[in-house]
DNA sequence: GTCTATAAGTCGATAGAC
DNA sequence: GTCTATCGACTTATAGAC
């Protein structure tokens, strides 16, 4: 029998894995270290490694955490609803996810820059598979004249790129935008995008 | 007097400069060591040490060196050229940067998750400064009737986006598109894309 | 707190090019 | 013979793990 946790456990393993991301997600996994991650939860690094055994440990949990998160708004494209509206929203809900969750967008981008070590099997398994079948439903949608005739995957890359972008590249948007909030722009501009794009 | 190098140094700092690009780009700054660098390059770490002095040095060397050849597409951008035709051969140029460069790619997408802690007071001034005058021009052009009246700044940063993503994301991509080549079909994409959001 | 490995960077000595 | 280039061994700090 696993017993249940305590409230301290739960606690710190949720302490643990916030830390977690804020440290995985800015220097990747080599460049993190147990202190800074310790540091940041507010606990020793022995007792760091009392809840979970390793490094590489915590980043896993991170990881399999987030991949759920990540392909949820995709899962949720309706082969049954209005073509351009589907898109579109799906795309909008990849967008409100960059606002709303930076950082694990950005684990998630280190991840993929170093070469996806850990991950490259569930990309060409679950990803991969979960990728084609919608493409099949948006080639459908062009076959019968009720979208434009572009390349599926190449219109699901554009849109995890442009929404994306917003959560990874956060300082460079900044920068160049100076005072003026990124989200709201970047959610006209998307709609007008694939608005356009799309039109049968 | 500096004296000019000789063919051995020429050699050798090119060979520390293509190992640090190659390191620096999988692993991030922190993720990156000396040992890696030196044995990527074929000398030992002393003699590396030798040539740049420190980790640090080889690694604003490849930055510097970096910012020229990742602007001058943006700098290309002719105001008195044909604006549709302007833009997406912007864009182009940019595609054929990341297949050709994937690797200065992703050192720039390493450092900019990072947070940009090398480079963030030139995005604040130079890269803030190029953009706003190429968005000035492509906004005179909306203005004109020339192309259709989108957010310049969020237009870029769509290009920046997708182009980049396919160095960046590389194994993703080809992890999801399996056997098929990604840059014909993105640069078809990216042709009918912008050709349908700018039309007037 | 301790242990062990690995990191960045130094030093002194030497091999080799011109 | 002198300056350039190279390297093994070392130091100090910090990493992951117990």
């Amino acid at each position: 029998m696993t017993k249940p946790p305590t409230r301290i456990q739960t606690r710190n393993r949720a302490a643990i894995l916030s830390a977690g991301l804020d440290v995985f997600s800015q220097f990747g996994f080599r460049g993190a270290t147990l202190d800074q991650i310790a540091d940041a939860a507010g606990l020793s690094k022995p007792n760091l490694l009392y809840y979970f055994p390793s490094k590489e440990s915590i980043h896993t949990a991170l990881l399999e955490r987030l991949l759920d998160t990540w392909l949820d708004p995709l899962k949720a494209l309706d082969g049954t609803g209005d073509p351009v509206q589907e898109i579109i929203a799906y795309a909008q809900r990849k967008l409100t996810l960059s606002r709303d969750y930076p950082r694990e967008s950005r684990l998630w981008a280190n991840e993929i820059l170093q070469g996806a070590p850990r991950i490259e099997d569930t990309l060409r398994t679950d990803l991969k598979t979960l990728v084609d079948e919608k493409a099949a439903i948006i080639k459908a949608w062009a076959n019968d004249g009720k979208i434009a005739d572009v390349d599926p995957h190449h219109l699901i890359f554009s849109i995890w790129a442009f929404t994306q972008h917003y959560a990874d590249f956060d300082v460079q948007v900044r920068a160049v935008l100076g005072e003026k909030a990124p989200y709201d722009g970047a959610s006209v501009f998307l709609d007008t995008l694939y608005a356009k794009l799309l039109q049968p």
